[in-house]
DNA sequence: ACTTCTTTCTTAATCGGTTAAGTTCTTTCT
DNA sequence: AGAAAGAACTTAACCGATTAAGAAAGAAGT
């Protein structure tokens, strides 16, 4: 076992308290005091007990973090943008996945919530509102992100997905094209709903009449993709471009494509949602809207910092009850996805 | 807040000793009174909190996991495998990673086994053997993975990354290809290196003079698997098959075929290292040496837990000094890579 | 010179659990 | 019946920090 504050008040003849105080930065140590301390500290290499600190000063600087998936990869850049904002805030993160499964959600956020962490970032989507907003009255402050349902009472991050879709379509509308595929995501999802909203808006913003058979319904997986596109592709008036709600979908239309010997993007173009690593490694490269992952994932610390430390000028807080506080206004914020265009989108030949 | 064991205790009208045994499922405590109290938890909704349970009983049940990158998805799928199995196991992870950063391995590494964690999972390439060593001397068991300079020092996990270079080398071999071009990994890495020796026993073995124009070094980057391609593909007596460290560049490989009309596998086939999503999505499918990242994740924590609450027949370690328990046997685990089939491997047309 | 501040420290309670040792009360053995 | 053993609890010390409150000593004010 390593030092404790003990031995180093001990090694510096000092009491514990001061020695708390130099690891703290407080004043009311001298200069002196406090550099022969932090000499002793460091020759005896100590490192204050988290535990320790968390029991006694009610916070463990350490920030909690629910996705769903650690393999998928938007998640995965949140979650980089997360740690580095963290870091830099001198948080620690814990990570924890639910793959999706309802039980497990409340129970990490249970966990979470309850105890132990400053603050916790959440990618919910199995939680009801209800729930969430219960949890949102614990102690522990809560953010979080892509789920609209919530956004207003409890402090969100969201991506203007509507915004998104109006783009990506608009992209192949003014390229030329008026038969347009789309294929949603897995079924309740909100960011497909809203990516299928923007496309119909887009199509009527442009004199488009949407077509409901050249809509179908994927589960954001590279086989529903395939599948879909083979639909798509088989019909008598086969769409001349494909918008799929993510990338994975994408690669599917693309490869169904391919399997019924059409050329993208000569002969059908494709657009995708995620900007994933494979969508630069293929050729043609994949044209897809980007979401700012770290971006969001930074915000999110941000926003989290903000409401683990208030800002010092909500000087009469205890009277106030922070009854109006949090009904004033929860935070909220929301991000645009930007076209990464690369070589699978182009005019109609037909 | 939420309600303390002495809350518990006090609704229950015992001691809060009696609550803790309930908690930690101890004998002591009557049926019924064990019944009372879990009711009475439950009804108050209680969680007893880690940090006060981890500095009582000096264990945090979390686990501590360090990786260079949580882009790149060896590790990601590794940290799958560390997550499955640590919830089986009853325990937390907390994730940090370190950009491949000398300072920030240094540091994470000392936080993490300095306090707090009960053991720690690390993928740790700058980090000296004998900084590790020091290292694996605190109270903190560590188990290191893919780092063969450690193995027989510190509880290892390894890839035989020899076997699998002779096994891809073997099937492109076998498959009637005699000029394999190889293009490694980034200077330095131990993986690439051994995946290379595995790569010129298999062409001795198979009575074929390795050639070093056919090997080419890149970082294990898209775009230096892509130049490197371009390199060997454009020498006069070209390779009819390439063997990449990884699959990024083998992606490249694939791609600068494409860009200088060749034609994957017909014209040349392409061998990758890792079975990244993309390696599924493209066509052809890219053939490739998959490793058993999750398998690996997993064992790390199972070898953990066995250190952290060694087995019971070590009856005399306190005699023992458990010096030679220590010298006696490290533990040591490797895991083969399977060769993946998909479509860019064929035999030779020229 | 005497009080009143400051500055610089120390004392000791506290956070929410765990656990060795002690206490009662009931059961079993001889 | 009396002693020993066991079951079911309780008491209280402890883990390693933080922090309010108090003490000592020198400086400043009147």
């Amino acid at each position: 076992m390593g030092p404790t504050i003990r031995d180093i008040a001990k090694a510096a003849n000092v009491s514990t308290a001061a020695v708390s105080y130099v690891i703290n930065d407080k004043p009311g140590v001298s200069e002196e005091t406090r550099l022969k301390i932090q000499r002793i500290m460091r020759e005896m290499n100590y490192r204050p007990n988290p535990q320790a600190r968390g029991l006694a000063a009610k916070r463990t600087g350490m920030l909690g973090l629910m996705i769903p998936d650690i393999t998928d990869p938007f998640y995965v850049n949140v979650v980089r943008g997360v740690e580095a904002e963290s870091n830099q805030l001198g948080y620690t993160l814990t990570l924890c996945t639910t793959h999706g499964d309802a039980e497990r959600e409340r129970n990490v956020a249970g966990t979470l919530t309850s105890n132990w962490v400053d603050g916790v970032i959440m990618m919910a989507y199995k939680l009801s509102p209800s729930e969430l907003e219960k949890l949102s009255k614990h102690k522990v402050p809560i953010v979080v992100i892509d789920n609209p349902e919530v956004a207003g009472l409890i402090p969100s991050i969201m991506v203007n997905n509507t915004a998104l879709g109006r783009t990506a379509t608009a992209y192949l509308v003014e390229m030329g094209h008026t038969r347009i595929g789309f294929i949603h995501g897995v079924e309740g999802s909100n960011s497909s709903a809203a990516r299928y909203e923007g496309y119909v808006q887009a199509l009527k913003s442009h004199g488009l009449e949407p077509d409901p058979d050249l809509v179908e319904r994927g589960d954001f997986s590279y086989e529903h993709g395939l599948a879909a596109a083979h639909r798509l592709l088989s019909l008598p008036n086969r769409p001349t471009a494909i918008f799929a709600a993510n990338d994975q979908m994408a690669f599917g239309v693309m490869n169904a494509a391919t399997e019924l010997g059409l050329s993208v993007p000569e002969d059908i173009s494709v657009i995708g949602v995620d900007d994933i690593e494979a969508a630069a490694l293929v050729v043609p490269g994949l044209t897809t809207m980007r979401q700012p992952t770290w971006e969001i994932g930074a915000c999110a610390v941000q926003i989290l910092e903000r409401l683990i430390n208030p800002p010092e000028d909500s000087q009469d807080s205890k009277d106030a009850q922070s009854a109006d506080a949090s009904k004033s206004s929860v935070i909220q914020r929301v991000f645009e996805a930007e076209l990464v265009v690369r070589g699978s989108c182009a005019p109609p030949t037909i």
